[in-house]
DNA sequence: CTCTCGCCTTGATGCAGATCAAGTAGGATT
DNA sequence: AATCCTACTTGATCTGCATCAAGGCGAGAG
């Protein structure tokens, strides 16, 4: 979700810095006290599921800290990621029982819950929140269509510079940073992670990682953390043309 | 979008068929003449462009008859289908300026479009249209999400039945057929579109309808005319679990 | 009837990425 | 310091799909 949105505020952030970015940067002091109610949080180690697909789902969620996947996996065991949940994305569905992907914590993570049947009521009561909700998951409609491109015609490399351009932009924005210097950030994912999220085995994910070590691309300090020399020549490779997408 | 889903009600759909079922089943006789002052349809021809990704778009739109695609391409020509819009389904994003994607007639289409600004302003007051919408939206995500695991992690066979499943139980909804004797159906994509949609070369499509059809797992009549003896079959060969998933 | 054009099929070959298989690096445990 | 373990890297080989190339077929036009 973009943190840029016009309707976010960083100032009318409580406690909660999430709840109010989320869902309700617009409710008044009434409502804010109505999602104070039916609030809490709930924390997660790296690695940890927080839900089985099929699983039943009573609670709505914002990522407050920390990096969550949605997953699906075939019989087989071969495994796609279809979503990447960062810091302020929302998750869950209003009006679903159970939960369709696999919910997992890759980091440590803090959560921001709302049971789901108040938050329903309130939702169809108070209808700003469901106007966000829309705006949100219009934008992750978006994202889910980037990345399709990516998983349908893009070559390993390819794949490998989106990736990292996309976490590079979302880490910047996240800091808030006002240019300065080269892209510097963590990938937060391992390997095999990486290779979920693209539709590669991890072995061509190292392999090209190292590929554009080689070629300057990128530099890699350790194993995760990246730097960005250049980020148009990142893009270029990325064989991105619409520079203001990609935003997951 | 499901067609079964419990808002639905195509005993008051009036000229308009889709008007109502898109977006306003619920509202009251004020709204449904508030909805008619600001439609108007659109025709177009198998193959006309709708619109370039870029273009400014100043409508919102539902399906009426007919078939349309969402496509990305890439510098260098290579394109990703990203949405398929069968009868019913809405296109158009409000809120937003530009088109993100181009959009595609495939056979002869006809639209039912209402102006973008009147269509937001009602939206406003009238939340339980954004309401539908939501749920819309999150339906089309979820179908992105099954097809992001068939972009990264089907075989082009599993592809190959995976589509054929697809359009097969959505025509058959369309048709509100009472279950009865095989599915049968056309395919309403030429193979280079089959192409797009799977991340496939037409001819990897062609080689691997032939082989399913060696296989008896279909039947062709014509190039586009598809029998399925049993779906089951077709649906293991497709690698799916789910079998209520799958609806684009 | 036959020409033509779009759409589709099939064959031959090549290559990107998967698979199989070792081996390395670094952090935690003892 | 020795060990273990997990995450990662690199090499060798295999294979599924892309690519290049040559027809086939059916519908509409003349």
């Amino acid at each position: 979700m973009d943190l840029t949105h016009n309707h976010f505020s960083s100032q009318d952030c409580g406690d909660c810095p999430i709840r109010h970015r989320a869902v309700c940067a617009r409710c008044d002091a009434r409502e804010l006290d109505e999602l104070e109610q039916i609030k809490y949080y709930r924390s997660f180690e790296a690695g940890q599921t927080i839900i089985w697909s099929g699983d039943r789902m009573d609670f709505v969620a914002s990522v407050v800290t920390g990096i969550a996947t949605l997953t699906q996996t075939m019989e087989d065991g071969r495994r796609q990621m279809v979503g990447l949940l960062l810091p302020s994305d929302f998750v869950g569905r209003p009006g679903r029982e159970r939960a369709p992907y696999d919910v997992t914590a890759t980091t440590d993570l803090v959560m921001c819950c709302f049971r789901k049947k108040p938050f329903e009521e309130m939702m169809i009561r108070t209808p700003h929140i469901g106007q966000r909700l829309l705006e949100m998951t219009l934008d992750e409609l978006d994202a889910a269509r980037e990345w399709m491109l990516l998983l349908g015609r893009k070559t390993a490399r390819e794949k490998i510079a989106s990736l990292v351009a996309i976490i590079g932009r979302r880490d910047a924005a996240l800091h808030l940073s006002g240019k300065k210097g080269p892209l510097t950030f963590d990938l937060p994912l391992t390997r095999e992670a990486m290779a979920d999220y693209l539709g590669l085995t991890l072995e061509t994910v190292s392999r090209q990682i190292s590929a554009l070590k080689r070629d300057g691309v990128i530099e890699l300090e350790g194993k995760r953390h990246v730097i960005v020399p250049d980020l148009d020549r990142l893009l270029e490779e990325a064989g991105d043309d619409t520079d203001g997408g990609l935003l997951v």
